[in-house]
Order: C-alpha cells, then sequence, then structure tokens
DNA sequence: CGTATTTGACCTGCGC
DNA sequence: GCGCAGGTCAAATACG
C-alpha cells in the first residue's frame, strides 16, 4: 500500500487549498503505518508541530485552510528552524503506530534526540546516509495521545 | 574492526 | 547582551 500525497487525506471534508499540494517528493510509507493527517509548512520559516497540528484540525473540523488558519492569528511559536538556504516545504504526518522507528524506503543516519519543551516526549534527529543527500527528519510523539508519531521531512531527496 | 548510535557539549536565532 | 530553546556535532560507546 503506498500513499501519495497529492490526495492523501482520509476525510472527504478535507478541503485542499494549493499549499496542500507539494511540488515534488513523494512518500511511500510501509504497509503497517495508517496515514491520519497531513501538515505541510510550507510558508512558514518557522512553524512548530504543536501549531501544525491545530491547524490540520481546523481543516478537519472547519474546512479552512492552511492560508486562513494564519489569518486567525494562531501563533507560532517554539517553532522548528530551516536552516540557510533550504527551500521547499517541509511535511509533516501524525502516523497511528507503535513503533518510532518506520521503513519509509530510505536510510536514515540518527544523529541527535532532544527533549523539548511542552512535550515529555523526546525529538529524534535523523538525517538521510545517501551520499549528499541533505534530507533530514524529526520523529516524536504526539504530545496529546502518545499513540500517535509525528514525523517532519525537510528537504527533497536527491536520488 | 568498521559502522551506527548515544549523549553531553556546543552553536545559533530570537525575544526580552 | 543574556538566557532559553531547538538543532547539530562529535567523542565515546555499542554492536554486528
Amino acid at each position: 500500500m503506498d500513499y501519495n500525497f497529492v490526495n492523501p487525506h482520509p476525510n472527504p471534508n478535507f478541503v485542499h487549498s494549493t499549499h496542500m499540494v507539494p511540488s515534488s517528493p513523494h512518500f511511500i510509507l510501509s504497509d503497517y503505518l495508517r496515514l491520519d493527517d497531513i501538515f505541510i509548512d510550507q510558508e512558514s520559516h518557522s512553524q512548530s508541530i504543536e501549531s501544525l497540528y491545530k491547524v490540520t484540525f481546523s481543516h478537519a473540523n472547519q474546512g479552512s485552510n492552511h492560508a486562513t488558519s494564519k489569518n486567525n492569528n494562531i501563533k507560532y511559536k517554539n517553532g522548528i528552524k530551516r536552516n540557510k538556504g533550504e527551500v521547499g516545504p517541509n511535511i509533516a504526518f501524525r502516523t497511528r503506530s507503535e513503533l518510532e522507528i518506520m521503513d519509509d524506503g530510505y536510510k536514515w543516519r540518527k544523529y541527535g534526540k532532544k527533549s523539548v519543551k511542552n512535550n515529555p516526549n523526546l525529538r529524534n534527529y535523523y538525517k538521510c546516509s545517501s551520499l549528499g543527500c541533505n534530507v533530514k527528519k524529526r520523529v516524536e510523539r504526539d504530545r496529546d495521545d502518545s499513540s500517535y508519531v509525528i514525523t517532519t521531512y525537510e528537504g527533497v531527496h536527491n536520488h
């Protein structure tokens, strides 16, 4: 079972704004993973997982899109920073999973782990181990429902 | 013995 | 300028 990000949302009432369609990357998840929600950070250079989480719920429940959520004065605090020179969207999704190590078809090298504010769980940092590929991802458990794992991808694979 | 992970130290941006 | 929070580095360690 492959998941293509062009139309991933299971909720038929989900409203896709133009921001919700990433131009290039397709991520393939494993059979045992269920893609429940998708968040795409395309505009903001600093946006937190928590904010993404809230924004996406306003998508699902109210049908508002990414842009209007922003206009509703949601504050983006404790943002995930983008490195200098990096372009393209960050893509994050929640999966209901026992395991935090999920096989998404790429080989990852773990390079850090941090406890983050407002979340008792640890955030793990991975880098794609393919030579010259600078894609990173962060993996952490949902603060509000630890049966979910939040994965954030940053960058596009060059292979 | 070579490679991956662990983990505290270090770096950096941002708000005050 | 200082402190905090998040992100990264790298030496030590684990592991095959």
